[in-house]
DNA sequence: TAGAATTAGTTTGAAACTGTACTAGAAGAT
DNA sequence: ATCTTCTAGTACAGTTTCAAACTAATTCTA
């Protein structure tokens, strides 16, 4: 019998918000909403507005919003690039860091928690049926 | 080497929203916006706004928006329920069934185009996993 | 080196979302 | 019966999100 793709999406989905939804007081505590957490967290890979979008698949303005939110609450900074003048490379203060590590580790402790249900082969599988599954075609 | 809870969250996290994003476009030919294709293609089980706004973990005024939409395009009516005259019974109509049927098969190909890259048995352990995961705690 | 085309990021204004307060009906207690 | 108390759904109003227009810096072309 062939696996659904619907219900394996749907399944999927659900999955996640359950996660994020058991997250987010955790969040909130750190002064973090949920999108802002986003940012925070693929800023170190991501680190101008421009990727930032990109990378979330959120639109620019947003990420002018949660940056300036981020900024105010002192958990990053801007600097002009030397090698481009337009552009704002976004540098994570201290806090900035701690409050990422923090609500990582939340996070990941609740997703945790859904892992531990199932096996470490599982796991292993799992991370390799996502990677292979998000693999940018051809 | 143990696999990292946040990565494998952030790695799902990401084929979602590359999955909904390619559909969008579909639905929309459909006359659906995403968050209103979600209210349709749950309201068969959960027939009442109260039991799709938990269900689908979103607040009740926002299921009144979405509903107030989908009948305003024809897709579903409400009827009073004889047993408790507060509630507002769902039914989908035939277009609505449609367009449900539609939508979900056009998620379910862009899914499976990304489960096409991965066996068989991974598909099913895909979703022994995620179901494994998603069961209610205790 | 001057103009056109591109790109980074922000601002603006309008649409989408949702917390709160509300009305109507139901259920329980006295 | 009456009085809480609770639940279903909606309306309103404040906030959040984002498309489009904009400004500024860069790059390309000649």
């Amino acid at each position: 019998m062939a696996v659904d793709g619907a219900q394996l999406w749907t399944l999927n989905q659900r999955l996640l918000s359950v996660v994020m939804d058991a997250c987010s007081a955790e969040l909130a505590q750190l002064g973090l909403e949920t999108k802002e957490f986003f940012v925070l967290a693929e800023v170190a890979a991501s680190p101008y507005p421009a990727e930032l979008a990109a990378a979330l698949m959120i639109p620019k303005a947003s990420v002018t919003v949660y940056v300036r939110n981020l900024v105010a609450k002192g958990f990053m900074r801007r600097e002009i690039d030397d090698e481009d003048l337009r552009r704002h490379r976004l540098i994570l203060t201290a806090e900035g860091q701690a409050a990422r590590d923090r609500a990582l580790s939340a996070l990941a402790a609740e997703f945790d928690r859904r892992l531990a249900r199932i096996t470490p082969q599982d796991r292993t599988e799992l991370q390799r049926i996502l990677l292979e599954m998000l693999k940018t075609p051809e």
